[in-house]
Order: C-alpha cells, then structure tokens, then sequence
RNA sequence: GGGGUCGUGGUCUAGCUUGGUCUAAGAUUCGCGGCUUGGGCCCGCGAGGUCGUGGGUUCAAAUCCCACCGACCCCA
C-alpha cells in the first residue's frame, strides 16, 4: 500500500493548484478577461453545496434571504467616507449605455452596503422593526491588483453576504458571536484549518468599528481570507440615515453589522489543505461523488459484475453514488482519475467480491482498503465518511499548528516567513512599528486570536517596549 | 506599483541563441477497430496548429524589434 504524500503542493503551490483545478475540472482559467474563470462542473457543484450549507445556517438563525441590485451611485458609494476611501481604487463602473454617456455613471457593487442601506432606512421606522437581518448570495466585482489567482484572488467574487441592524450596541456585539458560530459551524463542516482572528485597526474593514476573520492556511504559508464579520457601529447608519424610535420614544441610529463569506475562497481551502500527490481529497459535505464504484471485468463476467455493482450502488443510496460503468478504460486508470477528482470513497466490485458478496472499500484520505460484506456496507460506508471528515479536520489543524511559530526577533523572523511559517509575535499595538514589522519580515500582522485571550509576557518585537498584544504574521492572499 | 521568466494542435513539451532544411516534431488527448481489464497495458488507422494578438525589420519570421493581452515567480 503506498503511502500518502503530499510533496507537490509544500514544494510548488500554485503550479500543483493551478494544474489541479483544471484536471480535476474546477475552474477552468484560461477566459480571456483577467480574473474573470468559468467555474466547471464539479467546482460549480462544490459551490453550490457550501451555498447551501451557509444558507441553511442563516435561515436557521432568522436570515431572510433577499436580493439587491448590482449597481449603486458615486453619490450612495461616498457617504462613508472610510468605505469610499477603502474601495475607490477597485470599483468597476459603468460610464455609458449603447450609444449614450450615462449623466450619473453607476457603481458595480464590491459589496452592497451603500446599496441596501438607503433601502434599510424606508424599512426602518420602530425598535419593533429590529432586528433586521438579511443575505444574499451573489458576485461582487473588485479590480484587484494584477497578482489575481484562480479562486484565491479574483475580480468577479462569489460570496454571500449578510447584514443586520439593531437597536443595541450589546444587541449589535452579540450578533458578532453568533455570525462567527455561523461562519465556524460551516467551516468546520468542510474540514479546513483556520485562524480566527481580530484584526488590527489598520487592517479593518473600510467602515467599520472593528473585524473580525477567518484566515485558512494554504501550503505556500500564506493565508487566505475565506471569511469576515464586521461591527460597524452606527458608522453606516448615522449617513444613510437610518433611525428608529426606541421604546422610550426617542429616534436613534441603529447599530449595524455585516458579514461576509466567499465560497471560492472556501473552495480554494479545500483543496489547498486536503489535496495531496494524487489530487483532491474532498471532505464528504461537498464531494460531487462520495461514493464511486469500479467493477472489474472479467472477460464473459461483465454483466454479472455490472449487475452486482449497481446493487451495491442502490444498497448505498442515499449517498451520491457513481458507477464508473466505462469499459474502454482500465480499473487503474478510473483508480488514478477517481483519486484525482478527490471521491472520499471508492468500492471496487469483481468476480471475488460478486463470489463472496463483499465489497472492496477503498479511503481517499489515507488509501487504505478493507473488504466489507454486503449487508453491512451501507452503514459501514456511512461510518467511513465521517471518519474520513474527522480525520481530514485533525490532519488540517496538526499542520496548521505546526506551521505557527513563535518569534521573538525580525531577522528570525524573516527567515520564518520564507520558511512559509506562521509567526506568533508580540506587538506593543502601534501602527509604525507594524509597518517596520511588515518591512523586515516580510508579512503582516493578521490580528489577535478571537476566541482564546493570549496574554503578552515581553516586549514588542520591534520596539523592545511593553507589548499589549500576541499577534500572528503572515503573507496574505 | 517595480523587476524577472514565459506564451507553439485540447494538454504538456522540442524548435527560437546563429531567420531559409518548419510544408512545424514528439508525447499525451480525442475518433474508429482490435486486444485487455484487481493500479495509468498493448497494436493498427485517423483527427487536430493562421506558432497569444497587432504592427515593424527582411527577398524570407515560430525564430529578430516594438506595443498590447495573458500566465508564472520575486519584491513593494
């Protein structure tokens, strides 16, 4: 049995990934405009899940779904001023229409406060129209810098955003918890590795009072957003005039939150975490095929072992199930593509297994085989799945944990960082000595963990004074 | 934003330095037929390229020059 390796991706990221999202039928890149991919079917299928995984979570904790235009004004767009400064330089607009210049050019939405506030504040009268708390899953555009990469870094975004408005600021940071169970519980569904991170003032979101994210790790060192909640206090409410009458009776501006989450980031994760030599290792919640089986035919056998693997396919359901019922193909060969397609299990079906009426049940994450009676395999198969979940989750976290590194100088620091580590650093807070961090080491601050309270003991890294923060470091996408 | 490397059938690559022998080679893929089927098997026949795009130099350009588009890497 050969054993799992996983050289390619640690050695050469992005020429593994970029291979692997077009054999494995992903994403396909090569559209001519930059940043802009047609998603295959089976990357098309994986997004689809995690859509349906998130939004079941936001309906289950009273999301209401609804959908905004594309387009907002530069008048709309400029209210904040952060938001405005933070996105200025990567919005697309639209300057004319056929043969005539639009008077008031239009803004295409790098996300969509500035065109769902004005709406919030017809909506918005009483306390009793709070909280409202809305989602939707769409694309965003953003003209991103010229480093775009396949689902890392695109300019047409496919995400889902939500955003609630409450009477509270305690209501308001309450709703920050709840936003990040959310965005965990989905996370942790697919199995990857991430940090939870707080980020540091400079970094927040543009407009908001503070951000909070999800950075997942990738085998180059760097990490990958795949998710953000953001307090925006009343920044958004108070220019977009959004009141409402409190109970005792005065009008005020609501507290507001948005959050965000992008599945092709989420889809990038995946396959970055799991994958190994042979391909991708898909967590059982969005594998297009859980389940593929391969009968093995034997010349004047053929029918009987086709007969016997779509018994075993119906003894499966509901599981998605496939037989591979090609027969200009060898069983090795549909071994090697079903591998590289990243199917979390594999049942092979031949004369020994039709005589014995077992089946023969084969593990992606570990490439491990077991032969399985007939009339156990359906939970037995049920099982395997979620060790196989479980395993993918535990194996994701130990190489993230062992990618964290604690550093105490730059020069350390900078090699760390090369090394496509992740530094754990203390910081005394202040912004120049996050750029002098940045400079020397080569990555940034990410931000304080969210959910644990680390508790500097040093100085700051830079400036050798009391540090206030433990912060982590790295190269982003 | 700055720098570097690169772009050849669907895919990967050779050819480019020193222009002509390129009417562009190989592998793979695809189609047809046969043989096989417990880890990418083999044999035969066939298909597929305005050499990224546009311009320039030249008697002659995949090859040299310029611009643009796109990809990858490094730095900010």
């Amino acid at each position: 049995m050969a054993a799992v390796t996983a050289l390619n991706k640690f050695r050469n990221f992005s020429e593994w990934f970029d291979k692997l999202v077009l054999d494995a039928r992903i994403v396909d890149d090569r559209f001519p405009v930059k940043g802009f991919a047609v998603y295959l079917e089976n990357g098309s299928f994986i997004l689809r899940r995690l859509r349906n995984l998130l939004e079941e979570e936001l309906e289950a904790t009273g999301h209401k779904e609804m959908q905004f235009p594309l387009v907002t004004t530069d008048e709309l767009f400029g209210r904040e001023a952060q938001h405005i400064k933070g996105f200025m330089a990567e919005v697309f607009t639209i300057e004319s229409a056929g043969n005539t210049k639009l008077e008031r050019k239009l803004i295409i939405r790098p996300t969509s406060e500035t065109i769902m506030y004005p709406m919030f504040k017809l909506w918005i009268r009483s306390h009793a129209d709070l909280p409202l708390m809305v989602y939707q899953s769409n694309n965003v555009y953003r003209y991103e810098t010229k480093a775009t990469r396949p689902l890392f870094r695109v300019r047409e975004i496919p995400w889902n955003e939500a955003h609630t408005v409450h009477a509270t600021a305690s209501e308001a940071e309450d709703q920050v918890k709840k936003a990040v169970e959310i965005y965990r519980k989905v996370l942790d569904k697919v199995c990857i590795g991430y940090l939870i991170l707080r980020r540091p003032d400079f970094d927040k979101f543009a407009g908001a009072k503070y951000s909070i994210a999800f950075d997942a790790w990738t085998p180059d060192g760097r990490v990958n957003q795949v998710g953000t909640v953001h307090n925006l206090g009343k920044n958004f409410s108070k220019v977009f005039e959004i009141e409402f009458e409190s109970k005792d009776g005065k009008r005020e501006n609501p507290y507001q939150l948005c959050y965000g989450f992008g599945y092709s980031r989420v889809l990038a994760a995946i396959i970055a975490q799991h994958g190994d030599d042979r391909g991708l290792v898909l967590p059982s919640e969005v594998a297009p095929t859980q389940v593929v089986i391969i009968p093995i035919y034997f010349k004047g056998q053929e029918q009987t072992i086709l007969d016997y693997a779509r018994r075993v396919a119906e003894n499966l359901k509901p599981l998605r199930v496939f037989v591979d019922e090609r027969d200009d193909m060898t069983p090795g060969e549909k071994f090697y593509r079903w591998e590289m397609l990243g199917a979390p299990v594999r049942v092979e079906v031949g004369p020994r297994e039709v005589s014995e009426n077992k089946a023969t049940v084969f593990r992606r994450d570990t490439l491990e085989k077991e032969q399985v009676d007939f009339e156990t395999l359906n939970s037995y198969v049920k099982e395997l799945l979620r060790k196989i979940d479980s395993n993918l989750s535990q194996r994701s976290k130990r190489i993230m944990e062992q990618m964290i590194t604690d550093i105490t100088d730059l020069q350390k620091g900078r090699e760390e960082i090369s090394a496509r580590k992740i530094l754990r650093v203390e910081w005394c807070g202040k912004t120049d000595c996050a750029e002098k961090l940045k400079e020397a080491v080569g990555g940034e601050i990410r931000g304080t963990l969210y959910d644990i309270t680390e508790i500097p003991t040093g100085s700051c890294i830079v400036c050798q004074q009391q540090a206030r923060e433990v912060v982590y470091v790295a190269r982003a996408y």
